[in-house]
DNA sequence: CGTCGCTGTTTTGTATACAATTTATTGACA
DNA sequence: TGTCAATAAATTGTATACAAAACAGCGACG
């Protein structure tokens, strides 16, 4: 399937590898990653003994790890029967997305106030190589700069709770979309309103920042939940 | 300082120990409330073969314990230097209560939505016991029964992410309260704002629901505030 | 033919042992 | 006396071993 020096290394998380990284939080961050990237299917159970071949580390890494993803809620546990990935099925969608939409609509307003001139022209700076990933297709790229996107949101809006919260969403709507087929139109669309939220913060407009965000995270969900319909009929 | 099998007996949290229930899991509860009832000071450095010897319990599990706890925000870790108590000042009380407040009101107008009447009787019947707990000064019940009352306030609501989000922050202002001396004043008015949310909530108005649970949480914010600078100028 | 219960295997839960790193101690030297 | 380095102790990180529970296969029995 993978292997852990490999994977490792191949795709560095946000966090760098330093030398002060302990081999814990390798194993976690290669775990989080194939799970977000799909390498394991919804509702399918995690044997800690495949894992531990898998990434190489020995099983009490393996667990400490596994601890972590069930905070985050992207596995599940249950007693003498070990972890699972969680399904996620349309109405947990609407849950997520609810969450979500409160989330980063308060994200973006306290954007509006308290980011630094430095980060409003970032997230210009940022918006305007988006454009440039979704007119040149270049996907694997795309997923890198939407993270600094939200990345710079999330750090000017000066509330590292609302991160905190939103990232464990995030992480899951990430899974969730790893499941499906996407709509390529929704790449389009998606920009523009992306485009809308980047202008409403750049100008500090407040309202206007909660409308675009607001109305994109919907049209996320909507895209989401039709995605799972398209899937679920045609297998 | 306590002894496991007593504490974990003692003090049941909402989940019962059934028969089903593993070590780890006791083990977790008992540090929990441990941390949440304020028997380790801020701060405080936690050491893992004390932890043992407290709870009776191998590291194994205990660094399990630790390890979901910290993914709780509840303690924090650095590489090779253990786990300690995360330290909360005004900035952080801030943060969780902007948090709070977006969160709990969100809760609130969803419950005036989606609660069934029997949800509805059940917040009302709980508020009346809570006037009780106030009027006789009994402070040990009023918290479970606080706890009660939320808890059908998130059930009622019908997205879990909410309550998963929600009680992460709140596990962290009980533990904040339990390092203060609180107000004796704020219980009263405290009693007064949950009326006029419970009143909201029973007529299942909205906007009255929304306004009477962000001027609790404000208020709440405050009083802690307060508390926290009292202690601070007066130790 | 199907169901039930037994037994062996697999898997998870728990405990312990070893290695790496940090922290405290001690003593020499300026 | 104070600073620094070497060293010893304590603590965390990692690996492995044992115990308990769940699962799977098989045969007896209705």
């Amino acid at each position: 399937m993978f292997k852990s020096s490999q994977e490792t290394k191949a795709d560095p998380p946000s966090e760098a590898f330093g030398p002060n990284t302990t081999l814990r939080a390798q194993v976690q961050n290669t775990l989080r990653n194939a799970i977000l990237n799909g390498r394991f299917k919804a509702g399918q159970k995690l044997i800690e003994r495949e894992l531990c071949e898998l990434t190489g580390a020995s099983r009490s890494i393996l667990r400490e790890a596994l601890i972590n993803l069930e905070a985050n809620g992207l596995i599940e546990r249950q007693s003498y029967r070990g972890f699972r990935v969680t399904q996620i099925g349309p109405r947990k969608v609407k849950e997520i997305f609810e969450l979500r939409a409160t989330l980063e609509t308060l994200a973006a307003e306290l954007f509006t106030e308290r980011a630094s001139d430095q980060e409003i022209q970032a997230v210009a700076d940022v918006f305007i190589e988006l454009e440039e990933c979704v007119r040149d297709f270049d996907l694997e790229r795309m997923r890198a700069v939407k993270v600094r996107y939200y990345d710079i949101l999330f750090t000017g809006c000066r509330n590292v709770e609302i991160r905190r919260a939103l990232e464990n969403v995030i992480d899951r709507i990430h899974y969730l979309r790893s499941q499906l087929i996407a709509d390529p139109d929704r790449r389009k669309t998606s920009l523009i309103e992306m485009r809308r939220l980047t202008t409403a913060l750049v100008n500090r407009d407040q309202l206007a920042a909660r409308a675009a965000c607001l109305a994109h995270v919907v049209a996320a969900r909507d895209a989401v939940l039709k995605q799972m319909a398209d899937a679920t009929e045609t297998p």
